[in-house]
DNA sequence: CACGAAACTGACCGATCGGCCAGAGTCTGA
DNA sequence: TCAGACTCTGGCCGATCGGTCAGTTTCGTG
């Protein structure tokens, strides 16, 4: 693996154990076995490396959102069920954005997480106004994003296969979600 | 008010909306209209400071585990609704703990919240083994959690009253958990 | 008023941070 | 062989961090 996705990887890996603002570039050379210098030679900053990890899952996430806010879009149950398997193949950098979106959105990227999420809210929250429902549609993303964000940290995710999670986490989201309305958009 | 106990409510703001590592000392004593040294004379160090804002949080919940958790303990339903008053007695800890939780267990006091909220998970997976239930359970209250920790930073928070917040999060997680178990405990 | 405790401060410390830069290897194609 | 691009590095920089300390001010009380 060139280094550059070595260094990438290992960055994703600490930022979202340790935390960006702790993790040192210093420390991500070491675990790579090259210098701090080298780092910033493929990285230009420490916040160009991080939106480079980041990115990719915020443009899956945009792309998603677009399918769903254009006319013709998906149908709600086929939203979440692509929401679920977006946060699964993007299982390292949930919980990054998850955990630490709130301290870092002075960060360009980050604050682009933190639209994203609330573009997520806001489209939920247009299509149905009760106290009830923001609160039900709050829990269910938040709490299927922050479970799969906390699991390993809490020891819930012992070798679960991932496809039973997945349709665990399916059904959950639609007892929670599609009640409100059950067939179309 | 005190100085000592402005300058805690001064730092839990700071902490909670950007985060312990970023905030420094001398942002807490300006903010304060004081000294950087003064702050370090009411707290001895800054982590003491972060212990001293989050632990009484933190002994709360663990005296409504150990009810729990002890025989002759609470009904999972009443469980649930002194969970959601902590969580709402405790609005301003909530964040703090659960976005910044896994950034800082290596400061003691958050290693002890990481401990609480696995006790919480432990004792109601030894309740109930499938993977379904687990997640159910994930879901449940990760979700109360961090709706209620995310809601003002998404612009979920309108101006609810609490009153409403917390009937509505009682009968998302009376839907979510009792259908598991729906009379005693 | 006197005096000791409590509150407070400015200056300073060592450590670490992200970032910069000149230069040294390394590789490739003309 | 040699020129030029790419990769990498040690050393340095200014800034900021948490924390210490000697010393000063403030204050309650006898």
């Amino acid at each position: 693996m060139p280094l550059h996705d070595d260094l990438r990887a290992i960055a994703l890996a600490e930022f979202a154990s340790s935390g960006y603002a702790a993790t040192s570039l210093q420390r991500i050379a070491d675990l790579a076995g090259t210098s701090k210098a080298s780092v910033l030679y493929h990285f230009a900053s420490k916040e160009l490396l991080l939106a480079d990890i980041v990115s990719p899952a915020l443009d899956d996430m945009e792309r998603l959102i677009e399918t769903l806010e254009h006319a013709g879009g998906l149908r709600r149950a086929d939203f979440v069920e692509q929401f679920v398997d977006l946060l699964l193949r993007h299982s390292e950098v949930v919980p990054l954005v998850i955990n630490q979106g709130a301290t870092l959105d002075d960060v360009p990227v980050m604050h682009r997480a933190t639209e994203i999420m609330r573009r997520v809210a806001e489209l939920f929250r247009l299509a149905s106004g009760s106290t009830m429902e923001k609160l039900r549609f709050g829990v269910a993303f938040g709490g299927v994003a922050y479970t799969l964000a906390a699991a390993e940290r809490l020891g819930l995710s012992g070798e679960i296969p991932i496809d039973e999670v997945r349709s665990a986490l399916l059904l959950i989201l639609h007892d929670l979600l599609v009640p409100a309305e059950s067939t179309a958009r």
